[in-house]
DNA sequence: TCAACATCTGTTCATTTGCTCATACGTTGA
DNA sequence: TCAACGTATGAGCAAATGAACAGATGTTGA
C-alpha cells in the first residue's frame, strides 16, 4: 500500500475523495489486502455462492464420489455436474482421480474445507437466519 | 432430462437414476443440508464474492465507518458504496447508525465475521495460490 | 470389432449482477 | 430560508453467470 504513514496523506484519490475520518481510513487501508488477494478470495467465496455447487463439495467432505453420485446428491445434471466439476478444478478447490471411465473427486484445499465446516457447523445452530428482509 | 420412447426401454429413463455407490450416497444425503440452508448458506458466500463489497467488509473488521471512509477504501463511488451496503443490509450483515446526516455502519454479522477473519488469515499465510489455470 | 457406458466439452440463451447516471431525501450551517 | 452536504434510490446498461442441449472422447465387455 501507499500511504506512507503521514497524517493527512489521503487525499490521493481524485473523484469524490472526501475523507472524514482520515486516520481510521489509512489504518483500514493500511491493512487491506492487496488487489490481488482480494480477487482471489473474492473468487473462492464466489466458487461456494451457488447451492448446486455448494452441495457439490459438501458432499465431498466425507471423501470422494464420482460424478454420477455427485450429480445425484447435488440435484445437477451429469453434464451441469461435470461443469461445476470441471469450474472446481480450474480454481484446485477440488481433484479427480481416474480409474478407468469413472472419474472420482475430492476436496483439495484445505481452506475451502474450513469455510465448509464453519458454513455447516453455523448452519446447524442457526436454523432461523431470515436475510433479505428488507433495510430499515 | 425427459427422454420419453426411448428406442431400448432397458433400465430406467435417461441417466439420472443410477448411482454407483448407493450406500455413500445415501450417507451423504442424510447429512445434507436443507434447501433452504443450502440457498441461504451460498447467500451469504455470494455476498462475500466480490472484491469492492470484500474489501468494505474487511474495513468494517476494525469497526465502524461513513458510507464516504468506506467508498474511498473500498475504491467504489459513493453511490456504489450505497448500493452495496444496501444489499448487506438487507441480508443483516451490517447494521447502520445514523448520526446527523453520516452513516456509520458496522460488521453485524458474527457468522460472517469469522468467515472475513478465516479468509484474511489465509490470504496472509498463503500468498502464491493462482487459481484459473487449468485442469489435468 | 462394436455398442453401451461415464464423463467431458462447446454453444446458445435467459437471468442475474454491479456499476453509472440522474435525482431525491434529510441535515446542517450561514 | 436556503444552499451545500452526506446519503439513498431508481432506471438502464454491459458483463458475468448458470443451465440445457448436442455431440465428442476415452473405456469396458461381448
Amino acid at each position: 500500500m501507499q500511504s506512507s504513514s503521514s497524517e493527512q496523506a489521503t487525499d490521493i484519490d481524485s473523484c469524490a475523495a472526501k475523507v472524514v475520518n482520515p486516520e481510521r481510513v489509512a489504518v483500514v487501508r493500511s491493512r487491506m489486502p492487496s488487489e490481488t488477494d482480494l480477487v482471489d478470495t473474492a473468487d473462492i467465496f464466489g466458487l461456494l455462492a451457488d447451492p448446486r455447487r455448494l452441495s457439490l463439495l459438501l458432499a465431498l467432505l466425507e471423501g470422494e464420489l464420482c460424478v454420477c453420485d455427485l450429480a445425484v446428491v447435488s440435484g445437477l445434471s451429469e453434464s451441469a455436474a461435470s461443469h461445476a466439476l470441471r469450474l472446481l478444478r480450474a480454481h484446485r478447490v477440488v481433484s479427480v482421480r481416474r480409474a478407468g471411465r469413472m472419474a472420482y473427486y475430492r476436496l483439495d484445499d484445505a481452506h475451502v474445507r474450513m469455510l465448509l465446516d464453519l458454513a455447516v457447523a453455523h448452519t446447524e445452530h442457526t436454523d432461523a437466519i431470515h436475510p433479505e428482509r428488507d433495510e430499515s
